[in-house]
DNA sequence: CTGAAAGCGCTTACAG
DNA sequence: CTGAAAGCGCTTACAG
């Protein structure tokens, strides 16, 4: 270990400025209370000497003595730098590094956490987790042990995206699917559709299970009637829809979707003359022949931007007054009416 | 400011253990020097109060101790997370994110840095710098003065990417354009190619300069005459292409190439049947009318992973051996052949 | 208004 | 082999 270099510290800053070191540190944090009134003459000579020393403070230091460190942890259950998982962690980092550069704080990505005992872990022997004032954690799918034990322990810390993994109470930042889900409906019910198919991976996430069942009700309300179908039976989908006779298919997100087309154009048919399509997820840059495919705009940026704030009001609020907070909270995706929902052919003009 | 709520110290595992606080420090440490023997037993019932407390050693404190953090800070000097930067940053984080995950470390972002004077600074107020052992720096520009200050505070950094913003020693790792320029230039004179175009941005950056230099070499030295040209005279390419007589022109990178051909096919031109066509930079996913792109890869993500190794190797040494370490590195991009450089037509034949 | 002192949680000589 | 003590650089009661 090489010899860490010194560096100026307050009580060189007083011996300079001719303080007592408090006197300076009163004056870093501009500690002018009842009991502290530093006259003008003193504050400007120490701060002269702070400029001319160009002292930093030692954030180890001001951390263990208590304050704060305007650092927020960022933990991913897997890489979120990689290429692949750009689509997901791209959109949710952006809107953490705008975020961080607007509140001035500096994220510390724990890349370090190694794989044990088969997963990624947030607590292990070494974890730098308390050097953070808060902790943003994003990932499909989280440990519920680790998520009761930062709740438990009183750590700051909020998740991005619904959680279910524990019964502790998370907080979080998630989507709202059910509004806008519920809303495409309404349009495709408005555009005549009557019967539909809606394709899915079989997930139980809570996202998961919030499209689907808002996809069920607006079924049981006789809306629009849907038969649900797993992705396995996309070859199927051709016949489904002339069995059923539905109009129109909604697939769970964009990437699924764009199998249902190339199933249904493999059968020959035409997207959206023969069928309307739409993805409860993401649609921006998914176009199918030219047409843009109906969906949502997931505001995955705000989301972030929207975690951390409420991570920053955790950090300043004394976790006694937590449960004061509203620490669940969901953005609403937007509806991209996009061009592959059209009017439905007509079933009675069918029979004349 | 809430009460920081209190954790499980070495002073408590002590107490559960029966024996000094420095003991349990010992143990955490794995001290097994000459003056300490510990033995099996004692080790043993400290390991299992550890254990049971789920203990976790402070970072602040250890690092107030003189211990390193094991956490590497990342500046860069534009924002790095956005989806316009991630053409250039991406790759890298990625090498950053997996070597550091190898390594160990974590990764600091110094995302709060300020504004200040106009340019985003290294050394605010507030800085977090010193939290870290050491730095990475990425950016296309870097504040000389702000790499002269951490030269000479001893402050273990590597900047990615040659400099020469200082005169001062800086530690980089970067990319070797001038040996892959002379290949792909030997490749196209084998190919018969006498005179070729070299369109450039007219920057004056170490792998402008680079790439610059080993053009005009090849062309003094009779291997391939160049006629050198600013981008601003793109429209003009097929008019000096034929009054050159050039056979090939080669832009500083992929994008600005895009440019060249496009100027070119504008032209009624065809690449490469018409003219061979090449980029000094990275051309992965670079087509042209179904012909891949010729140039180079550029291997970022090594670069990265070279730049936290260095910066391993100076954290761990004396800074007064620092003169020893090799620590201006180069990785050499490799030729892409691509598709765009064919056989030049034989001028001879021309004649004929 | 200002300073001496205690304490944050750790490590590391230094004595037993 | 083990512990008491000093010290890392800061903040914050607490006395003057």
């Amino acid at each position: 270990m090489p010899s860490k270099p010194r560096r100026v510290t307050q009580r060189e800053i007083a011996q300079i400025a001719g303080v007592s070191q408090t006197t300076v540190s009163m004056v870093l944090n501009d500690r002018d209370g009842t009991n502290v009134r530093i006259p003008e003459a003193t504050r400007a000579r120490v701060k002269q000497a702070i400029e001319q020393a160009t002292y930093v403070a030692d954030p180890a230091a001001r951390r263990l003595a208590g304050l704060d460190n305007q650092i927020v942890g960022v933990f991913t259950y897997e890489p979120a730098l990689s290429p692949e998982s750009m689509d997901f962690y791209g959109p949710l980092l952006n809107g953490l590094e705008r975020a961080a550069e607007r509140i001035g704080c500096d994220l510390l990505f724990f890349t370090s956490s190694p794989v044990e005992d088969g997963t990624r872990s947030l607590f292990h022997r070494r974890t730098r987790l308390r050097l953070a004032d808060g902790c943003i954690l994003l990932g499909q799918q989280m440990v519920g042990s680790e998520l009761g034990r930062l709740v438990a322990e009183q750590f700051p810390f909020v998740a991005v995206g619904r959680r279910d993994e524990t019964t502790a109470a998370v907080p979080y930042v998630g989507i709202d699917y059910v509004t806008p889900t519920n809303e495409l409906i309404a349009a495709a019910a408005a555009a005549g559709h009557q019967q539909a198919l809606y394709v899915h991976r079989g997930r139980d996430s809570p996202t998961a299970r919030d499209r689907r069942g808002a996809v069920e009700s607006a079924s049981a309300s006789g809306q629009l009637s849907f038969l649900l179908v797993g992705e396995e039976r996309i070859p199927e989908l051709p016949r489904l829809a002339r069995a059923t006779g539905a109009t129109m298919i909604i697939g769970e997100d964009a990437f699924l979707t764009e199998d249902v087309i190339l199933s249904l154009t493999a059968a020959g048919l035409s997207v959206p003359a023969d069928l309307s399509i739409a993805a409860l997820g993401e649609v921006r840059g998914h176009r199918t022949d030219g047409h843009a495919l109906a969906g949502f705009h997931v505001p995955r940026e705000q989301v972030a931007a929207a975690a951390l704030e409420l991570l920053q009001q955790l950090i300043i609020t004394d976790p006694q007054s937590w449960p004061g907070l509203d620490t669940q909270r969901l953005m609403r995706a937007e509806v991209e009416p996009g061009d592959t929902i059209v009017t439905a052919p007509n079933p009675d003009q069918d029979g004349s």
